[in-house]
DNA sequence: CATGAATGAGATTTCATTCAT
DNA sequence: AATGAATGAAATCTCATTCAT
């Protein structure tokens, strides 16, 4: 049984990754205070560091979440589809809104990463969630290699590409290319390259 | 008529872009103090403030200079090339190893000016510069629509997801990925998925 | 009459002070946090502050009662001691092994009192424990003096030199030096030295 | 030859640490913060760091000077001195006068080593320079019980001894003893006890 | 021109103390 | 009476920029 104080600590942790999402979800990690994320949450700063050890665990912490939360709607959307097709294509939907919200979290992070200011801990961690998503794509391709729907390409590095692809599509620096502004008309024109390729048949 | 001093400074301005091109395109800007650039320049840090006016300054003229130099380069090998479909292979050739070096200077960039810590008038100077070279590969790719090469869709909305797709391919967060050690590979991929797509015929 | 309840806020009080001591004598004042003592003790941060008014308060009774206790005993085996070689001799066996426990207790405190962090009421407190017990070596000395059995020196001055000698004797630095290794050796030369000197007659 | 500029530098670092000897030989270090010593040099905060690499480096350069300045006038005062007897009490009173300026930063620097936050280099050169020094007064102390002078006690350990009553007769909690107002008599006396001790012979 | 010493704003983090439960 | 979450003052240290030489 979990006690309520137990209770009221993680809904208190929550909400102040909340807070802290807002913020370094739209500001590079360098823009965003410690004070910031407290005064935007409504609390002191000492109070921040009763639920995280540091900043960096803030950070990752919110990458891990988020792709925890992608993992399980892949799982839901995609690995269970029994078409092919429509798997990818959902995935491509989930991967697209996704890094839509944390791409400036994950570029935050692996400036961080490099710069080797994030502990091995965290980042072991979210390198896992990170190889099962990959893994669980590439068993998708795989079944449509087989099913003769998909040309036959190691599946592994294709799950990779699209991986990438999609997280730089919503990179960033995109946001004052035409694109950014109508991001259904852009995914749907992705899907069909994707799928078809630019060349006519 | 220049003057001697005025090459001097010229060349001097780019002796130390060069030591800092070196530095910027392997950390992120956080992480490279003004004194690192000053040190591998071989000059005083005072010294680059009589050729940039700060930081933001230096990556700004690397960036700047960075996609001029592939401007050119598109404009050879790819404006004036009479094959449509061979001079946009050539420019995701151009676009994969320009980004593959360029890119934590962009990233860096594209941070900074979020920030609002770049100054408008760099900003603009480097918009341009982007929206010239999508126009130019849109045109190309309005070349190709028109001789049924290509699928017909919006022109310039290809242009710029190609563009994106390839500087976040090579974005700096994929150094653990397994492509990134075959980048030959991972190009012809690309090129195969983006011309024909993942789906058999 | 004591009532249950006092009785028991005076247990619980002695039992915090144990914890304390057992942190303040091995680890500087500064080192130790008062949620390390409530930790050790087993009970909230906050009960500490029903029975001390503060960090500082805990460190000033913990001073207090050793020199009581010392006193207690000084007045034992010391003051009650018909032969005053022997009554020095124990003294400074006294001293000797109350110092090696309480070093790095009068170390901080000593430290706080300059800071002026330490309340004048504890400070007098404990002034007049320590002038107490310098009196009481001071009369022993005397005796000694008129019973010829000890140079004739200012008593007073006497008996504070041999007690910095000894607090000092077991001071903190001293943890790398050969001696720490064998206390008993030391002690047993301290009693030499002062009793004959280091000349030989 | 050394340039101007070097000179300068020493010169301003002698300046920094004689600004920082006189704040901590007058309070414990955790008193004293990098902005007062600053101000009393009267320079910035961040100009403290171009000279030292931290506080506590600042800390171990005051202990190892003194030491070195310590050592040379041990040498030259009782090495050199032929006569074993004022060799020593000449020793007396230059441990007797140095560790009345030196003790607060003395007392500071073994905290700061207790709790690890010295680096193991800066240790490692202060213990060589106090192994020196003991092993000066130990070679002193050996003569004179060659020369049936001194009695025949391990001539190391009681040059131990005698650094560590020394160091803490003048430890800070004495501030308010009687005899710390007249520090003439308390040596002399100190002097008399070492030499013959307390008994009538 | 070139220099690099000086600067100080600003960031993260700790911890004694309070106070609502 | 007991608790421990919340607090925010205060400390150290970094680094872009200036400016006297």
């Amino acid at each position: 049984m979990v006690s309520l104080k137990d209770k009221e600590k993680v809904f208190k942790k929550q909400l102040i990754a909340e807070g802290a999402y807002e913020l370094l979800s739209n500001k590079p990690y360098e823009a965003v205070t410690v004070d910031d994320i407290a005064r935007l949450v409504g609390c002191g700063k000492g109070t921040l560091y009763q639920y995280f050890q540091n900043k960096d665990h803030i950070l990752s912490y919110l990458v891990l979440q988020g792709l925890e939360n992608l993992c399980a709607e892949v799982e839901k959307q995609c690995v269970k589809n029994p078409d092919v097709q429509s798997a990818v294509n959902n995935y491509l939907g989930l991967l697209y809104y996704f890094y839509l919200d944390h791409n400036q979290i994950f570029s935050s992070w692996s400036r961080r990463k490099m710069d080797k200011s994030i502990s091995a801990e965290w980042i072991n961690e979210v390198n896992e969630k990170l190889r099962l998503r990959v893994q669980m794509v590439a068993g998708i391709l795989e079944r449509g290699i087989k099913e003769k729907k998909f040309i036959a390409v190691d599946s592994c590095e294709l799950a990779n590409i699209i991986e990438t692809i999609f997280q730089d599509l919503t990179f960033s620096s995109a946001e004052d290319r035409p694109h950014s502004k109508e991001p259904e008309k852009v995914l749907d024109l992705m899907k069909v390259v994707l799928n078809n390729g630019i060349l006519v048949r």
